[in-house]
DNA sequence: CCAGTTACGTCAATCTCTGAAACAAATCCC
DNA sequence: GGGATTTGTTTCAGAGATTGACGTAACTGG
């Protein structure tokens, strides 16, 4: 029997010879390891699932052992006959990956293991100055957990940073309205500072990735929706997240007229859902303040238990306008689900009823496969802990470039 | 010097054995040749853009020869001393691909060689009545192309069948309005009457694949949107085209109120820049006449040709419907390029103005990486070619099954 | 306690590519 | 015409990887 994985293909580009072969079975059989997740695959059904035969497995897993990419677990069997299978799964030391997040008014950091549990989370007020003062905050943060990390026995491999807004060559923040930044090389400023690679990437996107994991291999096709006043759409797609996807739903149009927004059209998704929008649409009421600062979402559920009846027009009116933003992408993208993230998970139940009635009068699909829309589990955390598990994905999409390090 | 290839890399799924490395590095080596198109690569070229020797070169280049999929042209040097090259190239005979497309009063069957090049090329007139007529029609186009192309050495391998619409498991057209059809099981039809193995697709994805071929590698992030009554649009990205991908661009909202269109709702693009929208909004003039159904971009390019001035307010109409919409599509997936294709390339001077004018407006990324909007080469010929390609593309992705079939 | 069963490890055989070298072929330049 | 140059073919030994067969380990059930 096969196990379901997240993605089982590695992708050999060029040539392959005979150690390339070896290297792209040892993906291979890595990956499998990876995918079993919580229960420990054994060396037999290694063989079975990856098509090698059993010597070839053995080999290989011991060279993972050797690595400590890999344990061997207590002899766990399902019952038949026979000598048990001893399990295998992935190492909980050695490599991890360092996240970073910048929210509307906290710096957060992530430490995640190569199993993907999620071993250090830790918050920071954001300075408020200029990308300067941030990226500072950010490196001190980033130094204390690679501390706490090693104090368990990892070994950060790499950084990443999410930010809200496009990202080129996973280093230059090109625009991030809500931090005020533009062109901010933030990549090559923590990587400075920190002496580890460090990559910037979309914070939709990894909350997106964060969501996945979190969520198991039986979610292969869907997007989340997330943001704080920004809008972002993360996609995994057929179980791989794609490049060359930009997801800035925000801008998307979703109604004529109305104030303009910080792109200079009129009528994007942002201007009406978003969730400072939401708050003004509602009457205005504190927004600016600090603590809906720091977390708008909260203010918006607050008012609604206190019955607000406005909020509750603003929040319908958000909902029809996602409705209507995502019905355009699930048009486009063949998704079968919509997480809704970050600031959106808390308000999920406010919102679902809203959008599913858009995606049926405008999604032809929804006829005959149906589109669910749930709240994210992850919720405003997603982006960092996607953060970390991006940095540290790159060791287990090819471990061989952890297994050359030791053998150096 | 690595040439330029649509996509270099041979995707392997699952172990490789030896002999599995063998044919991995065939493939490569074949889709080198392929790449090279017009230009014959030599075997010594071919060592240095894959990477491996020149005696495995020979090799591989001797069983590819062997089995025609690649022939000797004569010897062509670029200029210096020593032997001239030998340029190889794919075989213009044996295995071919042949498309079929269903266009509002037109069928048409189309047959491509390993090149790409369109080697037969036929229309027929639609029979009227139900699912029934059309595909007898259809099988008997298909039927003559088979022997057309058995006359000039062209061996049929596949078969594509291009619809206005969402397809199912490469065979099942869920829904086409254009056609009236829903739910018909179209693959098994006529791979039943044809005896070879028939696949359907949706008819703008395969427009995608058709002007890709045409525009040569330098192409690797577009959008092609095109069709006659509903609007769909292909895409490529990062040189490859997308699993997943639905492209219902048709039922995109861009704006409020409007009559109702087919799937329910109100305001999808497909009631502003549907080419029988256009025709309507123009006054309505010898719509549903028979020449128009033949070709309503025909006739909308005759109407601006007379000079009215109605029919010039309906394109500038559509064109900000068309721009909106792609606005939606480009802020969601990087591409750097959109072509106009079907009956909108024939049109596309009318509208590429007020495409880009919402394009800029609305589409942040704009400001520092442009998108070029422009007509596509094909025009409504792009759905049956790209069905023909994407036939022939199998043997053109994995030339093993083809060698496979000879050692037999 | 022993047979049956399943899991895991070891060994020679086989396959493919590499690298070097020698060689043949075809052209350019002097 | 002869030398230089580049391309393509052939040969050989060698390395690396997988396979297939056999042997060993460990547990269940009677």
């Amino acid at each position: 029997m096969t196990r379901p994985v997240h993605r089982v293909a590695p992708r050999t580009d060029g040539p392959i010879r005979q150690d390339g072969l070896r290297a792209h079975n040892l993906v291979l059989t890595f990956r499998q390891i990876a995918g079993a997740r919580d229960a420990p695959i054994s060396r037999s059904e290694l063989a079975a699932a990856t098509g090698l035969t059993r010597p070839t497995i053995t080999r290989i897993v011991d060279e993972l052992l050797a690595a400590e990419l890999i344990v061997e677990a207590g002899p766990s069997r399902s019952g038949g006959s026979g000598r048990p299978r001893v399990g295998l799964s992935l190492a909980r030391s050695g490599p991890a990956g360092l996240g970073l997040d910048i929210r509307a008014d906290v710096l957060s950091a992530c430490v995640v293991d190569l199993t993907g549990t999620v071993r250090h989370l830790e918050f920071a007020d954001r300075p408020g100055a200029g990308p300067e003062a941030v990226l500072g905050g950010l490196a001190a943060m980033a130094g204390r957990a690679v501390t706490a990390a090693a104090a368990e026995n990892l070994t950060v491999v790499g950084v990443t940073l999410a930010v809200p807004g496009p990202v080129r060559d996973d280093a230059v923040v090109r625009l991030a309205p809500a931090l005020g930044w533009r062109d901010v090389n933030a990549g090559a400023a923590l990587s400075g500072r920190l002496g580890l690679p460090v990559h910037v990437g979309n914070d939709a996107r990894l909350a997106a990735l964060a969501e996945w994991y979190a969520a198991g291999p039986e979610l292969r096709d869907f997007v989340c929706v997330s943001g704080e006043f920004d809008i972002g759409a993360g996609l995994v797609l057929d179980g791989a997240q794609l490049d060359g996807w930009a997801g800035e739903l925000g801008h998307v149009m979703v109604g004529s007229g109305g104030p303009p927004c910080v792109c200079g059209a009129t009528g994007c998704l942002q201007c009406y859902a978003g969730l400072e929008s939401i708050l003004a649409a509602s009457g205005d009421r504190g927004a600016g303040s600090p603590e809906v600062a720091r977390s708008p979402a909260v203010a918006i559920d607050a008012l609604v238990s206190a019955g607000d009846p406005r909020i509750l027009a603003a929040l319908d009116e958000a909902a029809t306008a996602l409705g209507i933003a995502i019905a355009g992408l699930v048009n486009l993208v063949r998704v079968d689900t919509v997480l809704l993230g970050g600031g959106y998970a808390l308000l999920a139940s406010w919102l679902i009823d809203g959008i599913h009635r858009e995606l049926r009068r405008r999604v032809l699909r929804t006829g005959w496969s149906p589109v669910e829309v749930r709240p994210a589990p992850l919720g405003p955390d997603a982006a960092v802990i996607g953060a970390a598990l991006s940095a540290v994905d790159r060791v287990r999409r090819d471990p061989n470039g952890w297994l050359a390090r030791l053998h150096r």
